[in-house]
DNA sequence: ATCCAAGGTTGATCCGGAGCAGCCAAACGT
DNA sequence: ACGTTTGGCTGCTCCGGATCAACCTTGGAT
């Protein structure tokens, strides 16, 4: 990772640039709100349910989480998030946090103060547009989990995951499905699809046995990414990266 | 179900009044709106995925559900709806349904024209805003799904299931946990928790006898409230019912 | 009054993934 | 260089929920 700061704003703009027209002014009016920079070890807690938050948190870089917990103390892990990601939008009309928000690799984000945030949608209504879009991506993307946790078998899930996971990076600019970083263990990759690790090791190797994947440390490989989609029953679709 | 036509506005201004500080000259707005009036017999797909939707959806009498299809057809429901739920506001902004919409029961919704809502919420940002707020929630009702097919047995995963579907009957004047209606099948049930049908019975009737509901026909009383809602890992406040 | 279709109920068997245990490899701090 | 920690890997056993198969109940339709 590197030490230098990177640009607080390319991730995000590249990504609201694939999906909104917004003005120079209205970039400009994102440029001009106060922001607090901050960076954050592996594994730290951004945001803990239950908390008053009001500020709005933006990823910079690295890759983070979001969570939930059982009663039981099973971990739920919702959502992965990339550079670019606004973690906890819901808070510009909610008060408290209703789930976690952790970090997955050392990284760095940026808080703006929800309260100029809120004046700047007020003022340049196509900005609230853009996020509010992105607040319903994010529902549908928590729709398709709730049906690869509800009625995919292992092999399907993970699969699943992996797909989505490749799409978003390459939606990011941070690889593309025949080759990208994969930064969470296989813990994680348990929590997000319902599983333990052990079994998720297990469909792993079983991906790469089956020619579907290739694993080399973190870095994932898909050679024949129509042939993972249909392992998979990926349909990009529901991630409404196109217009 | 009553044969004349119910005011269509009533539930959903009863929901709106619960959260959000509407003004006369905001929700007139909305009653100005044109509409269009629909009946649906029981198991009626009101919206396809796939297909493209320039109407708003406002369920005004009646249950539904939406749900997704995996690639060997195996349902999953993500979602219950009642009355004053607005089913598609997702619309809004995308031409194209990622997922399918269909009645439980007999229903009645009014469609309005997405171009009209969205003029209206250029000209009064506040229905906007509560709008927005209502997609939110239903965010975090996804979230709380993933969370419930991911990391709950059974038992508790239907147990959760009641408790947030009498929450929300509640919250919409249909009745209260101590008496409310279910309207959905077994079937549906097993859908929306990932799980099928015959285990969805056993479990009911071991909810049964544990003495945490009592069941006649399709009404429901949950006697012990707060143990039920401790044995569901039921914690209100992900449906953010109170500001 | 009778038929029939949906949905609810129950029993028997099977299997996918959990749980447990232990080992290995790489990364890290000192 | 060395111990320690963290994550990856594998074998074994067990169980929760799926699957299959009937049968029962209820409410419409005729």
């Amino acid at each position: 990772m590197a030490s230098s700061r990177a640009d607080p704003y390319r991730a995000l703009f590249h990504k609201l640039a694939m999906l909104n027209s917004l003005s120079a002014e209205e970039l400009d009016g994102i440029k001009s709100l106060p922001l607090r920079p901050q960076r954050f070890r592996a594994g730290a807690t951004i945001i803990s349910s239950g908390q008053l938050v009001s500020e709005c948190c933006l990823l910079v870089e690295g890759y983070a989480c979001r969570h939930k917990l059982a009663s039981d103390g099973g971990r739920q892990i919702v959502s992965f998030h990339v550079a670019g990601d606004i973690l906890d939008i819901q808070h510009l009309l909610f008060e408290k946090a209703d789930h976690n928000v952790q970090t997955i690799t050392d990284a760095e984000v940026v808080f703006f103060p929800m309260r100029d945030l809120r004046r700047l949608i007020e003022e340049r209504p196509e900005v609230g547009k853009a996020l509010w879009r992105d607040c319903l991506v994010d529902a549908s993307i928590f729709r398709e989990w709730v049906l690869n946790v509800g009625r995919r078998d292992a092999r399907m899930r993970i699969a699943h995951m992996l797909c989505e996971f490749a799409a978003k990076c390459e939606a990011a600019g941070l690889g593309s499905p025949a080759q990208f970083t994969l930064p969470m263990t296989q813990e994680d990759i348990g929590d997000a699809t319902g599983l333990t690790s052990v079994h998720v090791n297990r469909m792993l190797r079983q991906l790469a046995d089956e020619g579907l994947i290739a694993r080399a440390g973190r870095e994932i490989r898909i050679a024949d990414w129509p042939r993972m989609q249909e392992a998979a029953d990926f349909q990009p679709d529901y991630l409404h990266l196109a217009a």
